[in-house]
DNA sequence: AGAAATAGTTGTACGCTTATAACGGTTATA
DNA sequence: TATAACCGTTATAAGCGTACAACTATTTCT
């Protein structure tokens, strides 16, 4: 099978193109898995499940309250879940529920100054990259910078 | 706040070496979450939990069957669950428990025919790059190469 | 106005993972 | 040889996420 065990790198051999694709596919893959586990970090540092997390990040980064149908729409989830993690997140302080005066029928999720707090604290964890990539040289992280933007582009 | 919305690549716009680090990490995880959810892909061929191929690929790359015992510690979770896992494939077929000549309190899990066909299938799917990797032109995708080895090397 | 649809909630059930305690069988240690 | 340690197993519990049915209040459609 001669597969690299976890945690090893695939050092570039050459082969075609499509071996150098997979290649690179593995190592960024493990770069992400174990030496970037930025979920975990998350998690810890909150004391609550990485979708919960979420839950709070999106409210924090919507730029007007949602309703909870929106939010079930947005993480794709149902709605009965939503109304228990906005539960839990109204308990930890970090939302509350206000009255949509648009339709009465639907509540909007606001967050708390404690839940910004919370929501910003997340994205400085996952926006951390691993130190190797602060310790690239300049001209190999330009062009990374430029080729992960075409990547995410590209779809 | 003027975050990207999920799914949006953050595109070079220069600044500090810090601040570039942090869009290379940011658009990678877009990458990995969003365009190569291979995860789910996984799970849906097997029609097992990710942390069941996970194991059943562990075993098929082991050079030797392993105890129960091993794969525990190899995969950071206690025996008890372990069994569980290994009771499971067992029953799909995938893997069977044996005698461990040298110590018989221990049990070797091999890995049956039907095993490996899946564990390869599994390792064939987490192994294929989104389309836009192949699309790179070679000059990027041969510096991305060396980059993301040198990446996954440094710890 | 009456019927149908929608929002949020409650309850229930299931699968997966993590965790802990305890047991019988086996091996290593004093 | 007696004791301790170890292996796999069973049992039990808890948290998390997914899914579905049913209910009330409200809105929209006919």
């Amino acid at each position: 099978m001669n597969q690299p065990g976890p945690g090893a790198a695939a050092r570039p051999a050459d082969g075609t193109e499509p071996d150098r694709a997979r290649r690179v596919w593995r190592n960024l893959w493990t770069l992400m898995q174990e030496r970037g586990d930025r979920r975990a970090e998350v998690t810890e540092a909150l004391g609550m499940s990485f979708f919960r997390t979420k839950v709070l990040r999106r409210l924090a980064a919507a730029p007007e309250p949602l309703t909870l149908r929106g939010l079930a729409d947005l993480l794709v989830t149902d709605r009965p879940y939503i109304t228990l993690v906005v539960d839990d997140l109204v308990e930890r302080g970090f939302v509350e529920r206000a009255a949509n005066p648009a339709d009465r029928r639907s509540k909007l999720v606001t967050v708390t100054d404690a839940g910004r707090v919370a929501a910003a604290e997340a994205e400085r964890i996952l926006g951390t990259p691993p130190a190797a990539l602060y310790e690239l040289p300049p001209e190999d992280l330009a062009v990374l910078d430029r080729v992960a933007a075409r990547l995410v582009e590209d779809h």
